[in-house]
DNA sequence: AAGCCTACCAACCGCCCGTGT
DNA sequence: TACACGGGCGGTTGGTAGGCT
């Protein structure tokens, strides 16, 4: 083995006096009072300096991801679990960047949602997280599930209620686009018919569409509003500002998020996977009956997430 | 009541990158 | 050019709480 140098020896010494686990009351308090008298930054020295035996990257992760201020704590709403799903089809596990599109949403919030709950879902389907058939699980059910809890979540007597939550005003840039996976949500059309035959399958009369963008069909939906950021041009849903959000269908045309979710509320969870055509997925390997019954059981029943 | 299981999440780890010297 | 350092990022781990038997 070779021998320890004497910088080696000073540095482990410091290295065993340096706390780990849990932060207490007393080192929170320090790292706050701190950080608001001299800043944030430099984390190695802000330890040392603030009389915390902790590593520069611990009060670091520590101010960032609990003690800073504007941190939203609670669980993920629908529309942040929505933008969660689409982003990630978009960037991948970019955490930090997904997180950004969150106001108030740590990148490891995030990155333990997903792995805790989208992922625990991929497996009880027995299929690959980021595979194809997940993505198209998760847009022909899944978001069509959290569109319909968050109209339940809101007021259920205004149909502007889910548009209301949807106030991403720092989220501008989310484009809710179709990439790489062909994530298209939820209007897909042609790589999901099923979600297609979902909307459809709502009553026509129902659907709020429009050809014709000055047309607004209801006192939150303003197309005049629309804001199209995304990377592709090609951007089936789109979060806005303003609190607008629709969804193109085939003919160019969109539709009112709105109707969309109130139909999903009138439509019972077997309805909704008969209607679907389930056909176009890959079901080859796992047999459809018992992807169905694991879809049910699985997907629709993420009530709990 | 006790033991086991599971889900959740705070915290850590290792790697990487940018910058300054 | 090489090295040290600070900081960011994604992956992983371990403690804890709650549910179930």
């Amino acid at each position: 083995m070779s021998t320890i140098t004497k910088r080696e020896l000073s540095s482990n010494e410091e290295e065993s006096e340096l706390r780990r686990g849990p932060w207490t009351l007393e080192e929170d308090s320090l790292l706050i009072h701190y950080i608001a008298r001299h800043g944030e930054g430099r984390w190695n020295m802000l330890a040392k300096s603030a009389g915390l035996k902790r590593t520069g990257k611990s009060c670091r992760l520590r101010w960032l991801n609990y003690l800073k201020p504007d941190i939203k704590r609670g669980n993920l709403t629908p529309q942040e679990q929505l933008l969660i799903l689409e982003l990630h089809s978009k960037w991948g596990n970019r955490w930090s960047k997904i997180a950004q599109h969150l106001p108030g949403r740590t990148d490891n919030e995030i990155k333990n949602y997903w792995r805790t709950r989208v992922q625990k879902q991929a497996r009880q389907l027995n299929i690959e997280s980021g595979s194809k058939r997940f993505i198209d699980a998760v847009k022909c059910f899944w978001m069509p599930r959290l569109l319909q809890k968050m109209e339940q979540n809101s007021c259920p007597s205004s149909h502007s209620s889910m548009t209301n939550m949807m106030n991403f005003e720092n989220s501008a840039e989310a484009s809710m686009s179709s990439m790489s996976t062909g994530f298209n949500v939820p209007s897909m059309p042609s790589s999901c018919p099923p979600q297609r035959e979902f909307l459809s399958a709502a009553s026509a009369n129902h659907l709020s569409t429009t050809s014709n963008p000055t047309n607004q069909s209801s006192d939150s939906f303003q197309f005049s509003q629309l804001l199209e950021v995304s990377e592709h041009p090609k951007s089936p849903l789109n979060v806005f500002e303003h609190n607008v959000y629709s969804y193109p269908i085939q003919d160019g045309s969109y539709v009112d998020a709105n109707n969309y979710a109130m139909e999903g509320q009138n439509m019972d969870p077997l309805s909704a996977m008969e209607t679907c055509d389930l056909s176009q997925f890959d079901f080859q390997t796992a047999g459809s009956g018992w992807m169905l019954d694991n879809m049910c059981d699985t997907l629709w029943n993420m009530d709990a997430m």
